[in-house]
DNA sequence: CCAGATAATTGACATTTATCAATCGACACG
DNA sequence: CGTGTCGATTGATAAATGTCAATTATCTGG
């Protein structure tokens, strides 16, 4: 059910960093043509090809990215909160390039793609933070394209693991946030190469069980991932 | 030698789809900081992790955007007149994800970062302009990436000629414009296996001698590319 | 025009990755 | 509390891609 947004997601959303600073006669003006939803799982939200009518902006939940051509699909990031997607279409004006659909319950707000560039224009602190927005973006993916380019599968593997263990606080033991057949798609592989991945980084370190992984000592695995900011540092 | 811009290349720059509309003493702050470079063939001009201390645009020649790890390297983009790079680092004022180098004699303008900035604070109709080229090179990388994911070695080589074929003026036969090492790792595949591809291609109706290609008839290419906007339309 | 350097090609082989089929296991639903 | 569905795993095999070495072609500078 759409529903307007009310004072408590406007509070919501204005923590943003997408939203800091600009005038608050601006910000109304988005909120006034914004629609808040809840989304069971599994939903396609977006289709890739389509015109690009919406802004969204995830709020609770999580929401795949993704690609499709010739019979074939590959996981291009995972979105959670709080955080905005399809940006550059909404700018540009253009298709999406990238459909999306709700891995979970998740709850969204939709702007209007013609209010975010109207906006835009009137307002420079909105506009500084959109260019910073895309640009992180832009930045994002070129990372994702040198890991795929650059490194194997299980490098890419040790890699993303690495990257989890500092995301769940360093700790030795953390859960896959996702499912590792979406797993396998984001690392650009088949659920049977990352299975034989995740057997094959035992002789690492990395203990596997379902969801859980542990990695009581991460010196070996380390030397294997050589991580370095210029592709694993989601801050630069 | 580095030089400040002259009149003709002020004029020159006023051209870019980037600097269109933005005030003339906005545009005369940029000129005034700006410096106009020649460089030899094979010069490094943005080594990947510094600082990002100016935006460069190419007015003559060609660049190549590259990144490396662990003693890999790939080739992520060839930029060619006129055109910028570099600009969300720029933009963000964090270092440079790629490293360039000219291909060929080139002639550059390096625009101060900081001056950018401030212009783009400045100036809506900048702004407005930036923001889009952002989205453009965001999109670009999303294509790059769909590609790398979604098709074989052989179909981004079929996609890859179908694309020079019509960016020639669609005549039956044309040259690389690159070196085919380059187009390798371009594509993401070593120099021997692009060589096997060329010759798999040939049952395809692709004739390659050099640097030439003609494809006299391009319908089995096609059968085999299934060239798609979302991935191949540099104008999406 | 020649000599050296660099790029491209080729063949043999190794490695990586994908595919297919079967099984196992977890979980939701009636 | 089964039972069906879906994801994960495993083994066998095939296909794609990479590596290494040798050769040929092309370019470049003197």
């Amino acid at each position: 059910m759409a529903l307007r947004t009310n004072q408590n997601e406007s509070v919501e959303l204005r923590k943003l960093d997408l939203f800091a600073g600009m005038e608050e006669a601006h910000f109304e003006t988005l909120m006034r043509g914004a629609y808040v939803q809840n989304f069971p799982p599994a939903i396609e939200l977006v289709t890739e090809g389509e015109p690009s009518d919406f802004l969204h902006v995830v709020l609770e939940g999580s929401v795949e990215l993704f690609a499709g051509w010739n019979g074939r699909e590959t996981t291009m990031a995972t979105v959670r909160p709080i955080s905005t997607f399809i940006l550059a279409a909404t700018v540009k004006d253009a298709p999406y390039l990238m459909s999306a659909r709700t891995l979970e319950k998740s709850r969204l707000i939709l702007l209007p793609s013609s209010d975010v560039r109207a906006v835009f224009d009137a307002d420079p602190a909105f506009a500084r933070c959109v260019v910073t927005e895309l640009a992180q973006c832009y930045r994002y993916v070129v990372k994702h394209s040198k890991n795929l380019k650059l490194r194997t599968s299980l490098e890419r593997l040790a890699n993303y693991l690495l990257h989890q263990m500092l995301k769940s606080g360093a700790t030795t033991t953390f859960d896959l946030p996702v499912e590792k057949r979406r797993l396998a798609s984001y690392l650009s592989m088949t659920p049977e190469n990352l299975s034989r991945a995740f057997k094959s980084l035992q002789q690492y370190g990395v203990k596997i069980d379902g969801q859980r992984v542990s990695i009581p000592d991460d010196t070996d695995l380390r030397r294997l991932a050589k991580p370095t900011p210029l592709i694993d540092d989601p801050s630069l």
